[in-house]
This record gives C-alpha cells, structure tokens and sequence, in this order.
RNA sequence: UCCUCCUUAGCUCAGUUGGUUAGAGCACAUGACUGUUAAUCAUGGGGUCCCCCGUUCAAGUCGGGGAGGGGGAGCCA
C-alpha cells in the first residue's frame, strides 16, 4: 500500500479507510497507543495497537523505533484527537534501544544538550518546526525573486579574491601542509597549487552579483558564505547562508524598498504556511522566558512580533540622526552606554539594540554612514564625508541586513579604492563594469540563519541551522 | 580573544557549616493494570561528583591550574 503523510491524515479528518504509515515512536503508552511522527507536520498521529497483538513486536515499539503500520482511519475514541488509526499491522523497520537511545523527549532535553547529538535533534518538536521554518522561507526566498523576475545566479564559492576584506577568509589548497613549495624568498608559492594562485573560500558573492546585475538587470545569490573569525557568539557563524540582491539602476531607496518588501514577502509566506510550527514556537519562546524576570521577557509574543513587522513600515534614519537620537537619550546622559556616542564612530551593539529596541521599538533602517568605517564599494555622497550604506536592526537580532548602492563612477571608484589599498589591477575585472557601460545600480546581503533566528524566534543561531559550524566545532 | 556563570546517574536537576552509606524525577528492567495523552502503581539495577594538583583527620563542597559548555562583549554579517 502506497505510504500517506500523516499531515495529510490530521488535516483532511476523513475516516473510514484504509492507509499504510510510516514513522518514528515518539510515545508508546499503555501498550496500546503509539504517538507516531513523520516530520510531514508538528503533530503526531495515535496508532491504536490491540491488547493482543503479537508481543516480540510490541516489545520493539519504544521510543525513537522506526515503524510501518497498515490500518484504518477513525474517528477517535478517545479524547484529545480528531482521528487515530486502528492498525492490522505494524512492522518494525528500526528498532531503538531505549537504554542507549540518547534522545528522551520526556526529560525536555535542553537545546545545548540538542546541539551535541544535533543528528537526532531532527526528531523533537522544536526541531522539526525550525528546519520546516527554515525550509519555507529558503522556498519563499526564490519565489519571491523569481516572480520579480530576477535571475539566480551561482556566484563561486572558490575564489581568489580578496579584496572585499570582508573577514579572515578559509584558505583552499592542495598544497602539502608540512612542506609546501617555496619561492626564494621562503614565501609560500602559490603557482604551484591547485589553481596555480591563492585561493579562498568566498565571503560574500555581491561582486561577482554586480557583474551579472550589469547585463542581466536584476540578480540574485542564495549560497554558503565562509568567514574564518574567531567569533563565539549567539549570533555568528564560520559557515552560513547569504542571499545577495543586485539591481542595476536601482538608488539607495529602490534597495530600501526592496528589503523591505523582501523581508515582509518571506515572513508572510511562512505565517502562512507554517502556521502550526509558528504556534508551536510562539509557545516555546512564552514557555522559555517564563523563567526569566519580568523586564527581561518579550513585549510581543513571536507571532504578534511578525504581525507588526508586516503591518509597519521600517524606521528610516539617517546615521547623523541616529548619532542625535543617541546623544539626546537618557541611556547616554546616565551614562549607560559603555562606549562613547560621537559622529564618525561605528554603531556599537547597544546603541543598535537602544535604537531598535527602546526608542524606535520595531525594525529601523540607518543609511548615510561615514565613508571612513563602510567598504570601498559603497557610493560616495555628495557631502564628501557619507556613503549611500544601509544597515537594517532587527530588535532582538542586531544587523539583518547591510548594503548600499554601489559606487558607479569609474574615478570616485578608484580613488577610493587606492586610499583603501586595494589593488586596482587585480579587480580589473569588477572596474570594467564601470569602464564599459556603467550605471547607477544597489544591492544587499540578508544573512540567512539570521532572519530564521528571527522569524522562529530562537536566540541562538547554532540552532537554526541544521550542523553548525563555529570556531573548535565542525561535528557532523 | 576578553568578562562572567556553569559542569553531580543515560537526561533534567537537588546536595545545608567540609563529616562517615551522594539523592529525586524521567529513562531502563521485572511485575500489575488497560482508552491512554509526559499513562499510572509496585519493586529493582544504575555514579571517574569534568580532569590534575593542593589545603585538611576528612573534599561533590575550600584554593590553584586545565578542559568543555552557556550568557555578554569584541571582531564580523
């Protein structure tokens, strides 16, 4: 009998038929009543065993065994579900030794415990809603782009530039590590590895994004993004997911209005159609700060969150008043922040979190940064000391979002880029676009795992991601 | 990398002023019961108290060093 979804099951309510299942025990009580998950759906189908059933299967039936069962839909006869299936069948095709089983779902395992066995984590409520969450929106991502009319486009993961000085960058060779070929001067000779030069893994595709944008119009990448920091935070990882928009002819408020758009696009598709895992996490996350002190729990809970970022438009502040705003706050007259407020400076994360989180209280976007702390690309405004940058602060989160339009004139370019030290030779190839037909043109970096921790409402992004990779951790 | 907190049974955690045999719930085993919803009840097994060194008559408990993890910060997205 061909296998039916055990969403299928829960949401369509028929009884009376006939269907094979397949899953995974998550609870077997009475000796009667399996818990059964097929990660289709947060919800579990009760399969109903008879008292006689044959005892070396039932012996098998434990937490975390894998099952086959033929039987048939019926209204429940007990309370607290629609439907169960009465089985003629069950087939064990994996058992679970409970003993060693290091998943036990009563105990409410804590999600650092998770992270250490995250092969099994797949298997728990909240786990399954992340990575059916993190599922939808990845899907939302290209749906949104594609029914734009954007072209997704594969920018490399191996590169041998170096330029954008976006981070420590993962070296890739071939090269022996104990005894690399060297040049005379006991430098390291590249020449004789793999692609014959130094080559890294990529920490961001928008340059190579700006040359198809500058034929293509309107391109976008979704790929993995590599930075080699020593950061042990809540919020970084060595290895994450970036989705880079590039749009020719587009300024700095086109780019505006398209993030946000964007972000408002992807989070309406999931409140849509991962309404029940959102559910799910909302009550988590209540459950969660239910041990912490009142001042420190959510003012909203996640789904009134989304709602409200739907329904509101995002603050748009330049980066002289945000320097005002925080100059006239009374965290700074208390002298609360621990680094100094003052134009030139670059926002320190409790001045992002006071501009998000207490004054503004909803999503606010900063442009107009000083040239001095923003990349080369960036175009150069008419006041001669801010950039056309935008950084998009999510309460909770920090930076979502930062990009900017992109310096078109060939000379301010270069300019730039030699008081920046960056070889202009060598990025012949990104100069050429605006050697050849150049025009004003924006672009963004989303961090992926970022908007998930966002939308799902976890706080750590080790657990939005299915193996997470940090500093002294590459497990799995 | 810095600051800070934590590490006791397979898991979650208690362990008083340093005191003799380190506990609970869950999980597991055996038995009972059978329309359960984290099923319930009874009985039972289960410990490198993270590691090393030290103080002490005596260390899970105090001190020093180390490892791993959490939270915050920096770097960064």
């Amino acid at each position: 009998m061909q296998r039916t979804k055990i969403k299928e099951i829960l949401t369509q309510e028929k009884t009376d038929y006939t269907v094979n299942v397949k899953g995974w025990v998550r609870s077997f009580r009475n000796n009667q009543f399996i818990a059964l998950n097929d990660g289709s759906c947060l919800g579990n189908i009760q399969v109903v065993i008879g008292l006689d059933a044959a005892e070396d299967v039932v012996k098998y039936i434990t937490n975390g065994a894998c099952i086959s069962v033929d039987g048939t839909v019926i209204a429940s006869l007990g309370k607290g579900q629609k439907v169960e299936i009465k089985a003629d069948n069950v087939v064990i095709l994996g058992e679970c030794d409970p003993e060693k089983f290091p998943l036990q779902l009563k105990n409410k395992p804590s999600l650092e415990y998770l992270r250490e066995i995250a092969h099994l984590r797949f298997r728990t409520n909240t786990f399954g809603a992340i990575f059916r969450v993190r599922h939808t929106l990845a899907y939302a991502v290209h749906k949104f782009f594609n029914d734009r009319g954007f072209v997704y486009l594969h920018t490399p993961i191996v590169t041998a530039s170096d330029a954008e000085g976006a981070g420590e960058m993962f070296r890739v060779s071939t090269l022996p590590f104990d005894n690399p070929p060297r040049l005379e001067d006991g430098s390291i000779d590249y020449k004789e590895d793999f692609f014959g030069r130094c080559t890294n893994l990529t920490v961001s595709g928008q340059l190579e994004a700006e040359l198809g944008a500058m034929a293509l119009s309107e391109v976008y990448t979704f790929g993995p993004t590599f930075r080699a920091e020593n950061s042990n935070t809540a919020r970084h990882l060595a290895e994450f997911w970036m989705i880079e928009p590039e749009v020719a002819f587009n300024d700095i408020t086109d780019n505006m209005d398209l993030a946000e758009d964007f972000i408002r696009y992807i989070i309406a598709y999931a409140m849509e159609h991962n309404r029940e895992d959102l559910e799910f996490l909302a009550q988590r996350l209540v459950d969660e700060e239910k041990q912490k002190p009142m001042n420190e729990r959510s003012e909203l809970g996640l789904i009134e969150k989304l709602e409200f970022v739907l329904n509101n438009k995002f603050e748009r502040i330049t980066y002289t008043q945000a320097i005002d705003i925080l100059l006239d706050s009374p965290a700074y007259k208390k002298k609360k922040f621990q680094y100094d407020v003052k134009w030139g400076i670059d926002l320190q994360s409790e001045h992002e979190r006071y501009l998000v989180e207490k004054h503004f209280k909803k999503p606010v976007i900063v442009t107009g940064y000083p040239k001095d702390i923003k990349a080369f690309y960036m175009r150069q405004n008419d006041d001669g000391k801010t950039v056309a940058a935008m950084d998009i602060l999510a309460p909770g989160i920090g930076e979502i979002v930062g990009g900017s339009q992109r310096e078109e004139r060939l000379d301010k370019l270069m300019t730039r880029m030699e008081e920046m030290h960056i070889p202009t030779e060598e990025m012949y190839w990104y100069l050429d676009t605006r050697r050849f037909g150049t025009t004003p043109h924006a672009g963004f970096g989303l961090g992926f795992e970022r908007m998930v921790l966002f939308v799902t409402g976890m706080s750590n992004i080790r657990d939005v991601i299915p193996f997470p990779r940090t500093p002294k951790n590459a497990e799995f």
